[in-house]
DNA sequence: GACACTGATTAAAACGTAACAATCACAGAT
DNA sequence: ATCTGTGATTGTTACGTTTTAATCAGTGTC
């Protein structure tokens, strides 16, 4: 219980408790002997640095926060890997917050960032509204929007084109020949459903076919159950489409158990493709045809964005990065 | 840049700045129409309380840390879903750490939540090494091991016995009438490897025959990637054993890439049983056996233990929670 | 021997909050 | 009119660190 404070070193290493802070913080400011009698007591004593206490004087602490939508989706996963590498090669600490999709966690995850007085925020948001950051900003928290571009010319954001990749998947479904295609998707309120969605009937408009003609099925959640759920949706239906466009691999993943269990043959009844081309994408019941990401730059490119905002806040320029997507042919598309 | 502080409050709602914390800390304490005065204005200047000046006076925190062995790993997401649907319930936030196997990043993440002054850390430790643990717990920072049994009374620790379902595993295959079974492990350090090890010995004893011959291929990572090369690794022996039993899901997943791949059929030519049973398990190019375990209940459990620890230290009686594993029979060893 | 200069160290003042003892206002009892 | 008790509020102190200005001890110069 007894913490060892900075002032115990101080004490035990005969020099004041300023000259510890400098052997923290500026050693370079402290003679070498005395820092290595400094260092060697630190060690004796195990003392650990309160962060808070330096925080609060300092006025700002080195920890980023990391908002995803679903740490449950490995896509995400490899987005926090980019992140985490990146901001511990440079010292700093990821807080991360997952909102499951709600705007509540979201909110209250945002709270915490706030109050732990974090450097910068990264955030996948699950919807358009800016108000929320522009606060944080307005409270000196740098703020990068991951997986979403930016609609403002203030901010940092890296994204992947999903209408470029709407159009892919559905452009490769076309060249197979297929008559009717469905557009399998989560909440209609999320950019990356519309943006694909977009994409899909830009696809379709460019094979000379009507955009509207595309079948939709929503679901509330971007899970592999609620891909099996659209499955069941899809099989009550009197006829099944020719091919099948998921807003991502879970939920493909989970349509294709429920295509399977419903005795549907893919891709000889249906083809199916995927998006963002999860590890897991490769290795299903039938191998995915997906669209590919670059998950852990995108990661890794938006903690650069944001360290350099925070670190040199005066010669910082805000940047829009847009990354392009692949296409992964597998065998639910051959 | 302006932070507003609690004496902001104060003066703008004409409160002494003591009754402002008394709103935010015990709200029973202060009159009615003073309190919905204080909120409102509260809301009007944005105030957010400055969390590190909150521990730092009242000398601890409202955060827990939690550190496990591989984020991508579909077990660890599950098992952080039940600490963090959880600790959130309780007003506690939760700062996810990612050792990725390395013992100094696990170091590293350990002192990041001393720094912090977390309240309690969960923790899958990655070694048998308890000196950090106690270190930790010197500062009256409350420790509980998760997915891993506590060889002292002095601490909580909830696990899944993994002698049982390593057992269990074997038992199955042998009930197959497999001859020559191998086990792909991950790093031989790891208790859980070799706890399913040595349970798989156990059905071998059990069944009358020696448990020498267990072949083993151990690998330095239990990633899909690893278990892939684990493949390659036995496919350039020249003999294949009848069944393979994976220390986890992700090594079995990436093994059956490798033999499919290998021109290897499973289960015609080798049968496959996995481990944890995530929920992939179920979608892979041949469905996977496996051993399931509770794992959102492991996140959820170990959490009520800690913050039980936590809230109340005078009461808490240290507890040691085993729980059992069971048997998910699917394709792969058909 | 006084001088300025340099590099190393220190003393002291914050940072924003929580907690505790002290004060206050006021009603009811004597 | 005084006292007591109660509930509400306030003043003050301390938490552990960083930072700035100030002090100190040398070293070399005129």
């Amino acid at each position: 219980m007894s913490m060892v404070s900075i002032k115990d070193v101080a004490a035990r290493a005969g020099v004041s408790p300023g000259t510890v802070s400098n052997v923290l913080n500026r050693p370079e400011k402290v003679a070498g002997s005395t820092r290595d009698r400094v260092e060697t007591v630190i060690r004796e004593l195990g003392f650990v640095r309160h962060g808070s206490a330096s925080t609060l004087r300092a006025g700002h602490s080195r920890t980023v926060g990391l908002s995803v939508m679903d740490i449950g989706n490995p896509f995400f996963t490899d987005v926090a890997a980019g992140v985490e590498d990146l901001a511990s090669e440079r010292g700093y600490a990821v807080i991360l917050g997952n909102s499951s999709g709600s705007r509540v966690k979201e909110e209250r995850n945002l709270l915490v960032f706030a109050e732990q007085r974090v450097r910068g925020v990264l955030i996948t948001p699950s919807d358009e509204d800016q108000t929320r950051l522009d606060m944080l900003r307005g409270r000196g928290i740098a703020v990068v929007l991951v997986d979403h571009p930016a609609e403002r010319a203030d901010q940092c954001a890296v994204a992947v084109n999903d209408v470029t990749g709407g159009t892919m998947a559905v452009d490769h479904l076309l060249a197979g020949g297929f008559d009717s295609i469905a557009y399998i998707t989560g909440p209609s309120s999320l950019r990356q459903c519309q943006d694909r969605r977009r994409g899909a009937e830009r696809a379709l408009a460019a094979a000379g076919r009507d955009p509207q003609e595309l079948r939709e099925v929503s679901m509330p959640a971007m899970t592999a159950a609620a891909g099996q759920q659209a499955a069941e949706k899809l099989l009550a239906q009197d006829r099944l489409p020719d091919a099948l466009f998921c807003a991502n691999d879970l939920l493909a993943v989970g349509m294709l158990r429920g295509l399977l269990q419903g005795g549907v043959r893919v891709p000889d009844d249906v083809s199916l493709i995927g998006y963002d081309d999860i590890d897991f994408a490769s290795a299903t019941t039938v191998s995915l045809s997906s669209i590919r990401q670059p998950t852990y730059q995108l990661g890794r490119v938006a903690t650069e964005l944001l360290l350099d905002e925070c670190d040199n806040p005066d010669t910082h320029a805000h940047q829009q990065i847009m990354f392009q997507p692949d296409l992964v042919v597998r065998e639910s598309t051959r």
